[in-house]
DNA sequence: GTTTCTCCCTTACGCTGTAAGTATTACAAC
DNA sequence: GTTGTAATACTTACAGCGTAAGGGAGAAAC
């Protein structure tokens, strides 16, 4: 056989294979991410892969690498700077930047858990923030609580369980009545939720609307302790 | 071979076999759960199991079922009375209740974002928390953006990134040294947080404390909100 | 021209959840 | 006592997973 297979495809090299992953997590989940299916998706055989990383985690960290560069990217770097807005500011737009990110990336959120390492510029995104509320004069002791505060909502996902079996729908009055024996006070609230808001074509509540809600709760009160802070 | 086998050990039902998943996790994790471990744990093949449950996500919802059970039980029932307290106080309870409980079971968040289901009990926890807020005088509008913002926290976790590959250890020199370079801030914060507390066998910081401190935040921000909303 | 290195492939193993079909037991009816 | 019926557990097998071990073609280096 002549050497039409290694001249005609592109070489196997890690980018290209953390490009691939990133397109097959993207369209059918991180289920549909296999050794096999992506190596299958780039002419390749599944072993080969084996030969740019040693395992499928690594793969998983090129993700979460390549995922915070996006969100570098999406907020035009990593400045410490607040540069005219204040800190809360400045973070809360960072931080929204990095939630557009990962709503183009949904599986994101389940490979942070699954894998505890923290990969360089993931380190260099927490880092920057850190820097930004240092440039708000913000104390390293209250900064620390503050991530820990924030936890997940810094990189723009606070998981949230839906509330039905599909979750995409609205729930019906059918629905709301069998609710209203087992658990009577949840089926009040969500009938006035829904009832105020009829029109609303993204389920059950609006994502974003309760994502910053949280957020300026969390903003807030670090304000607030800072504040207190300088007696 | 006469009638040993099924005399002499217990009948399979869903009660043992939900009991021994569960002290099958908490002893070696949620990967230790296997369908045939399961099985070889309680004295049967494997595929016993499926003439009770349908497949292996039916018995994590039996974990979880049993887990919010726990969790009733240590709250002393779901009462939505606050009893003397204040709504932010008796909330406050039931949630470090919850954890209480999640600390035992360190594998059920895993298992709550796996299944995207809401088991009976589960679903008459968080009734109980909507019940209080309201008992409190807080708006179902004002609840429902509190269940987001509360989010996990409501179940006793957030989840949190280990900062270092293993996690369990304090950061020697060294490594401060060698972070410093590709993420100052982070390393300056981290310097002074171990410096301030060297007896922390904790590891890097006390997560209590940590998860104490990012629960309050949201309880002052939900009652100042509740403050303003009656004008 | 031989060796060495790079890159990819082949085969195979142990593990997973579970579909399909079968055997054993317990008990009631005849 | 035999037989029918339902409940319960077992057997076998399959497709899929991550990956260990080793092979082999081509290019590069000496």
């Amino acid at each position: 056989m002549p050497q039409r297979s290694v001249a005609e495809r592109p070489a196997l090299t890690r980018e290209r294979v953390v490009a691939t992953a990133m397109s097959l997590a993207d369209g059918g989940g991180l289920d549909s991410l296999t050794m096999r299916r992506l190596a299958e998706e780039l002419g390749v055989e599944a072993m080969s892969l084996y030969y740019h990383f040693p395992n499928k985690n690594a793969i998983l960290d090129g993700l979460l690498e390549r995922t915070f560069a996006e969100i570098e990217d999406e907020s035009g770097g990593f400045s410490t700077e607040a540069s005219g807005d204040t800190w809360q500011q400045a973070l809360r737009d960072r931080i929204l930047g990095a939630r557009r990110v990962l709503l183009r990336h949904p599986w994101v959120p389940a490979v942070m858990e699954s894998r505890s390492t923290l990969v360089p510029t993931m380190a260099r995104y927490i880092d920057a923030n850190v820097g930004l509320m240092r440039s708000g004069g913000l104390s390293h002791d209250l900064i620390h609580h503050a991530m820990h505060a924030l936890g997940s909502r810094q990189y723009g996902f606070s998981q949230e369980l839906t509330l039905d079996g599909d979750g995409s729908s609205s729930p019906g009055d059918q629905d709301l009545a069998r609710m209203a024996e087992m658990v009577p006070h949840l089926a009040a609230m969500l009938q006035e939720v829904v009832h105020d808001d009829p029109e609303s074509t993204l389920g059950w509540c609006d994502d974003q609307t309760e994502f910053e809600f949280g957020l300026d709760i969390l903003l807030d009160g670090l304000a607030r302790r800072h504040a207190a802070e300088e007696h």
